[in-house]
DNA sequence: TAGATTGTTAATCGATTAACAATC
DNA sequence: TAGATTGTTAATCGATTAACAATC
């Protein structure tokens, strides 16, 4: 028997297959709700119109065990991805940029029951500082090092202008912030062993972009194309 | 000499590839501000921390060709991105869903130059329909399918709520829309030969989440982390 | 000319897909 | 038992990286 919440693959996770856990997780609230209590990596397979392989491998990387001819226990089968993924631990996040964008972030509950709070807000604008968005007070810019230091905040998360991106990465860094989830559209460098992760929109608009209007085939990727239904 | 304008390769364009454009792009355009007129791969790797190899065969991509020893002039380059991409032929897009992040994404007036525009909003919320965002005032749901059809607009945008995502689809197919760009959390379906792009923040949270936990290695991914500054 | 950089071809590496044995 | 599905190993495919010749 395999040691049971650690992981039996000690080689390499695929960065692609992470980002397709949440897809399944997703189907599998869904069919729990239906009543499902049991399920094949066919079964996810057919309802996403993925290959079966496929979701057999990601499904696999989170460790669960499964039985020959029927599958998994749904119940179980989500809690190993909640564990895999930690988003049954929520990690603290400080927001920077108060702007539209860093305000739709601020309403999104569900981030918290996917592995981040974020519990406070800062800007450089004094017009902005001072205010209440989604029940978080923003906070001076300069007030972050310090309040990211002493509450040890794992996740910084930057919705500022481009052109402030890179010294709010710095002044997080200086905090000691293991990860950068970046929203602004620019190419921040992070030290080594710090977490980067680019939510550049413009990056999706070039692919968009050249899709719509070429001919030429592009090879599919990890949050490209979805398969046609035809099944 | 090589056809102008046209692409030298014939084969197959990497994903991941279009997607670093924009990197390049942006460094560009601030070299231009600095006056620099002429540029090599090597020496945008260099500011960029990337692989100069990697940055030359996205570079070849757009079917420019350099001077050994010189590299590209500068406009030339950025003229050659702008063409490839379509960034200098802005599709017509609609938006639904006018909440938080939908109004956000219509106040990104930089879309329009990197080839998308948002001519219009729809909300399916009484409360939502009748105001305006950004100088473009919210219709009603229903009215899109006729919108999209007389105007041949070719990309749609969903920002709604997860459930609200596949009918929306479904509408904006019917209507004609080429394209989809998804800000939903939801796996949606579309037919053959409509292109979708998924920009799901549960996958990135996802592997953020991972990463901040674990030990394990993670393969690196085109849009995840950026390289130490090291130099 | 010398040498840096382009353009191109080959090697490597990893993700996806296929094949198949084990098992309930 | 028969057969579907798991778990695992091998084959394929494509992206990245390395090597090198051409060239200004």
């Amino acid at each position: 028997m395999k040691q049971i919440g650690s992981n039996p693959r000690t080689h390499l996770i695929p960065e692609a297959s992470l980002r397709r856990l949440p897809i399944y997780y997703r189907s599998l609230q869904e069919m729990k709700v239906a009543g499902v209590s049991q399920v094949s990596c066919a079964d996810l397979a057919r309802v996403l119109g993925l290959d079966p392989t496929q979701v057999r491998k990601d499904i696999e990387m989170t460790g669960i065990v499964g039985k020959p001819r029927v599958g998994y226990l749904l119940g179980e089968l989500v809690l190993w991805i909640e564990n895999f993924l930690g988003w049954n631990r929520p990690k603290e996040a400080v927001l920077v940029g108060a702007g539209s964008l860093g305000s739709a972030l601020l309403g999104y509950e569900k981030f918290r029951s996917h592995g981040m709070q974020i519990v406070a807000a800062f800007d450089i604008d004094p017009e902005k500082i001072g205010q209440r968005i989604h029940g978080r007070e923003v906070q001076p810019l300069m007030f972050l090092p310090d309040f990211v230091r002493q509450r040890k905040t794992p996740v910084g998360v930057i919705a500022t202008p481009a052109a402030a991106a890179q010294p709010v990465t710095d002044l997080m860094v200086a905090g000691g912030i293991r990860a950068i989830w970046n929203f602004a559209p620019a190419h921040i460098q992070v030290p080594e062993g710090v977490i980067l992760q680019n939510e550049d929109l413009y990056h999706s608009l070039a692919s968009l972009s050249f899709k719509l209007e070429t001919k030429m085939p592009v090879t599919p990727a990890e949050n490209g194309n979805s398969y046609a239904e035809d099944n």
